[in-house]
DNA sequence: CATTCGTCAAGAGCAGTGCTCTCGTTTTTT
DNA sequence: AAAAAACGAGAGCACTGCTCTTGACGAATG
């Protein structure tokens, strides 16, 4: 009822927002297990107690840090696809590809916090499942666009066996209008992409690959022709 | 010089041995972050300063613990490919594959260990490079033998750009006497594994994909099949 | 055999954490 | 103006990793 925002909710706001920012930066330095409510305090100039008028607890500070680290992340997918030609398919998984490594690249922990192992204790609460699904619905609509375009043509074996086809069914609300097998092959290039990517975020190309833009541009690559999607 | 063991390097073995199960017990319940040297103490009927005469540091547990997991998953994979005829090479394809999802599955937080986000504030010492690689030994021994029997027959295109050369002789270690083409194929073949079992070990996969094992099966069949790996 | 020396468990203690409760104060609502 | 709600500060609890000191035990050495 009240649109009138009172001083007292202006600067809770505020606060709110000073909060996760100074969160944030403590998450981008030492990681998940050393975001502590206590140093957001101090820095704040605020005592220990006071966050808990705007974080009941960690876990809800982290998950706000999730919720913004997916709508980061979407949003950064989005954009990027966005600034492709709607019919260069190839060069829309390409874009979206890279825009998800290239944030996974910039914010590692943040990254880590989203598609990396959950924190131990903690569970994601259904506020979260809104802006879960930015980024893979981006890419769920490059692959349904491209099938509905007639332009993926994926080799006819192998055939998804029918236990998973209820499955399939869900996943297609990602991408509506696809086959099963289709469906499948879009699950693979999104594990080989996002597999590639926690690989080289979480240490794994640490002295074996370099040119490491130039290799994850290939691995997107063979996962499209994989996909059937063609130059 | 001395091999005979006294009794004191005996009950040492011994207590060290208990502190590290005890602590892969509390691993497996609680994750890493659960960690705590005093419940391991606790548990074990002696004071919390007592486990620093056997590990100097929390880290030094953990880095005890990751080296186990490393071998325990590099085992558990050996130990299926093992089982099949060499040169059934889809075969053992398939069975290293499930041998590394069956193995993260039961052991979930010891996988995360392995192959998610890094703990914070820890990094591995030298001493995991030997177990680090077991896992991948054998994947990369299945695309060798069948390269070398002629049974790998990837597309032409895409052809790897020319900036990642350098970078293929490193892994070519892995499976010498491969063609660049085919040491990306693979690289993005294992992309597709192990980014497929950590959607569905961090959660990814919950209330989309039920039919876990048949849905992966395929996936790994998806895999092979973009390496050039026919029936 | 006796003594020295290294190893060990125990305990106290430090600095840090998440979180709870209470106590005045201030702001909003009635 | 009075009642209610929100707020910051502070003390305190239980917990953590880690350090240091103390005293006891066992093993190799004289």
């Amino acid at each position: 009822m009240t649109a009138s925002r009172t001083a007292r909710e202006r600067v809770r706001a505020e606060l709110t927002r000073e909060i996760t920012d100074i969160a944030r930066r403590q998450l981008a330095t030492d990681g998940a297990g050393g975001l502590s409510l206590r140093a957001v305090a101090r820095e704040m100039g605020m005592v220990s107690s006071a966050i808990y008028r705007y974080f009941p607890s960690r876990d809800d500070l982290l998950t706000a840090l999730i919720i913004d680290g997916y709508n980061a992340l979407g949003q950064a997918v989005e954009q990027a696809e966005a600034a492709c030609p709607r019919t260069a398919h190839l060069g829309r998984w390409l874009a979206a590809g890279h825009a998800v490594r290239d944030w996974a690249v910039a914010h590692p922990h943040e990254y880590a916090l989203i598609y990396g192992s959950p924190v131990p204790g903690y569970q994601a609460p259904q506020d979260t499942v809104a802006a879960r699904l930015r980024d893979v619905t981006v890419l769920g609509a490059i692959v349904a666009d491209a099938w509905n375009a007639g332009e993926l043509h994926p080799p006819a074996v192998p055939e998804p066996p029918a236990e998973v086809a209820a499955d399939a069914d869900n996943i297609r609300a990602l991408m509506p209008g696809v086959p099963d097998d289709v469906v499948w092959r879009a699950m693979a290039s999104w594990s080989t992409l996002y597999g590639w990517v926690n690989f080289e975020v979480f240490g794994q190309f640490n002295n074996t690959i370099e040119s490491r833009r130039a290799a994850f541009d290939h691995a997107l690559r063979l996962a499209a022709a994989a996909l059937g999607l063609a130059t």
